[in-house]
DNA sequence: ACTAGACGTGCACGCGATTGCAAATTATAC
DNA sequence: GTATAATTTGCAATCGCGTGCACGTCTAGT
């Protein structure tokens, strides 16, 4: 590949033009460095003239530090992930970090390749929404200095910064409010992805409800998402005991099984079913749906891996595990709001 | 910031352990480079055993040639934006490029902003998904060799590859199925953000109308969404002369309309209203919405776009424009599909 | 006037990799 | 066996930048 035109325009050049030495100019782009106000000006002006931008693989190079964080996420298209992806990116970027977008599917390596990726590129940071990466390969990321942040991936390894909600506790709730609805046949229904979070949600459900004197009927069909939704109605709706109560692990599952209870079964929500779901996507507040769930609060998450970011390592292992909590937002899904 | 351990291992370590030199090291993880099959087994081998990744940063900064490619994007979070992205992501990934995600606001030097973060980095490319860049800038990062891809925002400049989509023609064929459906009083729902793609929609759909004889009611307001849908279809659906059929520029806009006609003036689509969108996201395939509307061919997209990044520039001004066909998804929000 | 200190500047080296060139090794031909 | 070609390997330069160190200049203190 030869190299197209006149390339880019080096510290080098502007220290010439500016009449400086090269490490004047390397001063004026660092901040709190001993350079004179005039000078810098005057390095200031020919940068500016000449299009130079400092070459942050080199400066990353030095400094060891490359102000590249690493996205590691599955599902970017989905409404939740989006939204979290939006959150840090924004806030990753006023923070004056960059972010490095990779994509994961289900495939079993799939994680791990995507750190080999941020490790090749010296990243600071790794963020990962979806997916568990190898222990090995963790510990290969800590040794390296790369910082790692795991999101909704209950996980006890020592290192990492994992943040997690209150998954079990918030089940409970929507106990309590199916009880006070004067639900009695609950239902929950989920997908087969078995991530600690849905499973989590699926634990203190089911617990919440045996201390009400209450069984539930589990139901997990494929993969989280609409479809799913409507595949697990279908099960559930045609069963001789029909619940009147689901707790739905997604509000994208929320979504299908809603679609399928009112327009393929007929049934009117909340009146004759009490439907709760998770995450709060746009969709759950349109009007199709209105549904009571439990906001993620993905402002709050992205806050705390930024900060956590940007504070250098303090120690050797400055992992931590940090429990946010979710709202539960009211709204027609359920009776007695 | 101290460096906080051992910080990475290099070439030169392998290379002592392999017992050959630096280069041997080098050209072992470079294809197609002259080496032996023997050492540049025993270099793989000392690699693995020490964990060692090539530096993509040293590597950039000697081949001119980052791998990395810059994305810049407003609202990450909406369907259509997010299902982009996604394609993107995976197929940079699978041509070996990786993709550094920029958002923008809608601020005024935002994109530039964000190109200057693209050019610091030396990325190889940028994609803009939204917002324009000044003229000023683009020419910047031509001259520094860098390509541009401009998605959706139609834009005379000489060098960028401009992808775009035949709205004005894809608004024609609404035209022709309202008529077909026997409705007489057409109307074009669009906010005020006044993109080209959003533009050339109203006039296309207006010039087929004005063929047929018919004249157009357009209503804007505000940002392309869902809540601007409902605004919309509130000003449109409580007129004297009530629109019986109408053209959404936008699938969020076109759910924010169906729910409000629906929801809150008691309207049954397609019965008494047609409506058609565009993008085909998710959403328009649910059961409550079942939205007849235009895919975007995101693979297509993607695939112009990362094709068109592999092939190496091929000359001065290697931009051109390209135009793909968007289908029309027939569902059951206008009659007689 | 002499010295101490503060501040700004330049030199030169290092970061981790690639690559042209020439030497050294191996393979092939006669 | 030698001459020649083909391949492999190491040396050293280079990419663009940051920074420790030494030097020069200017101000202030006694």
């Amino acid at each position: 590949m030869p190299l197209s035109h006149k390339v880019f325009v080096s510290a080098a050049e502007v220290a010439r033009k500016a009449g400086v030495s090269r490490s004047a100019v390397s001063r004026a782009f660092t901040p709190g460095a001993s350079i004179s106000g005039e000078t810098r000006q005057r390095v200031m002006q020919a940068a500016e003239e000449l299009g130079y931008h400092v070459n942050h693989l080199a400066r990353g190079l030095m400094r060891n530090e490359s102000g590249i964080v690493c996205l590691i996420v599955s599902d970017v298209a989905t409404p939740y992930r989006s939204a979290l992806l939006r959150e840090l990116t924004q806030q990753l970027q006023t923070a004056g970090k960059v972010a490095m977008l990779v994509n994961t599917d289900r495939s079993d390596g799939s994680v791990d390749r995507a750190l080999s990726q941020a490790i090749r590129y010296r990243a600071d940071a790794s963020i990962i929404l979806s997916g568990l990466p190898d222990k090995s390969i963790t510990q290969l990321c800590l040794r390296n200095g790369q910082r790692l942040v795991l999101i909704n991936r209950d996980d006890d390894q020592p290192g990492p910064l994992r943040i997690n909600l209150d998954d079990h506790e918030a089940a409970g709730r929507v106990v309590t409010a199916f009880v006070r609805a004067g639900c009695t046949r609950l239902a929950f229904a989920s997908s087969e992805a078995g991530t600690p979070s849905l499973m989590a949600r699926e634990a203190g459900f089911i617990a919440a409800a045996k201390s009400h004197g209450l069984d539930v009927i589990v139901e997990r069909y494929g993969w989280t998402g609409y479809e799913a939704g409507k595949v697990v109605a279908h099960r559930l709706l045609t069963r001789t005991q029909r619940p009147d109560a689901v707790f739905c692990a997604t509000d994208l599952l929320a979504c299908g099984f809603m679609d399928a209870a009112r327009h393929q079964f007929s049934i009117s929500i909340p009146e004759q079913l009490c439907v709760v779901g998770f995450d709060d996507i746009e969709q759950s507040s349109w009007s199709s749906y209105q549904l009571t769930t439990f906001a993620q609060p993905v402002a709050a998450i992205a806050q705390e891996a930024v900060t956590w970011l940007a504070n250098g390592s303090s120690g050797e292992l400055d992992g931590r595990s940090v429990k946010l909590h979710a709202d539960l937002i009211w709204r027609d899904s359920v009776r007695g709001g």
